[in-house]
DNA sequence: GTGGTCTAGACCACC
DNA sequence: GTGGTCTAGACCACA
């Protein structure tokens, strides 16, 4: 896995569990990797992973069973939902929408740029 | 002025400058204020305005006659616009669409949340 | 290490990491001194060897690896020897010959005081 | 005239002050322009061509009449010939001649390179 | 342990 | 007055 340099390894570990929750690529109840199993397969320092599992636990994403491992709680996905809409909205979208006026883009050229995207993904 | 904590401050400067040259509040030519004084005026450390400074010089947007000051090079508007630009189309945009998607938000609701933040503005 | 005072010790820091780089002392991949080792190793702020990695990492001659510290990139002295070699055609040269020219020194004599110069480091 | 920024501005008077005096376009008892002539000629501070002036009369290059101007002394030529030849051979050229080493620049190229620049020059 | 940022204060060359 | 550099020392987030 590879980590861009603006964000904090342990941050872009979180988003990238959120967004496989949000894919159910993993879902309720399913275990996810030991950290040290998951630290070894990323390359990356145990204790950043630890930290990852933390974080999401004290958001109630994850749970631990002592001895055992970490699971995704059954919430979780609506919890990752409901947090990361809250955020989209309130800071990145404001952001987002001064941006394009600062650019001169209005919104018929965002529409188009997103049409495209979407093709090129089919 | 006032500054978040998710960003460096010489970085927030950074922007606010660019904003004001797109926004063109200052224009090709102008000279702006002198280290101390900008430093003084936002309360903060001279050292840290110099380093903002020095930043937008080595991206051409500002440039320096020596001994009289900084001044905002004729260019600029179209660098800031260009550079802006890009960061924008290739990482905020995918990250958007890519948000949207693992939201579940078509680009009506966009579209609504735009025009209700375009009405807040007038 | 003792420092001219003709020319700032952050940019002579990184001169000297250039030429270490060029004759291949230091070579890609390699982990270079943290920033604090580094000061105190050349009795200088750690400040100023900040200033003078974070100017070669600009440059893509170092990386920085999070939390672990500062690499010399695969492509250094390629990045090195470019830059370099366009600077001294490109400014050095022509100095140089212009210089010849105003002095009176033809190139024979400047052929001597090469081998002269040549002989003595050997 | 433009000035880079790598030196100070008066020094690069000098300098072009010497090379016309070498050049002979300038010579013995030569009346050079006043300091405000000067200075509003090149568009510079004449506090500026001032240091230049007492500069290059501290070097016995120039001489004062008061209330009259400046003058190339009668030996100016020799003056400069000998402290910029010095210079040359004991400053640039061994910098030079370790940077062509660096540079895996052998003798052969410079005189390559020489040869076509001073063709070009006709 | 690592880098990154910021402050306070100093000194210098230069215009 | 201007910028530019450097030091000393602090604090923080991160691995």
């Amino acid at each position: 896995m590879e980590f861009s340099n603006n964000n904090s390894i342990y941050l872009q570990i979180a988003d990238r569990l959120c967004e496989q929750i949000l894919s159910e690529e993993i879902s309720g109840e399913d275990r996810i990797p030991s950290v040290r199993e998951f630290a070894a397969d990323i390359q990356v320092n145990p204790n950043t992973v630890m930290r990852t599992y933390g974080l999401l636990q004290d958001q109630g994403i994850l749970y631990n069973k002592r001895g055992i491992g970490y699971f995704v709680s059954e919430k979780a996905k609506q919890i990752v939902m409901k947090t990361k809409k809250e955020e989209f909205i309130q800071e990145s979208l404001p952001e987002l929408f001064k941006m394009m006026d600062l650019l001169n883009i209005d919104f018929n050229e965002l529409e188009n740029i997103y049409q495209t995207s979407v093709k090129h993904q089919n």
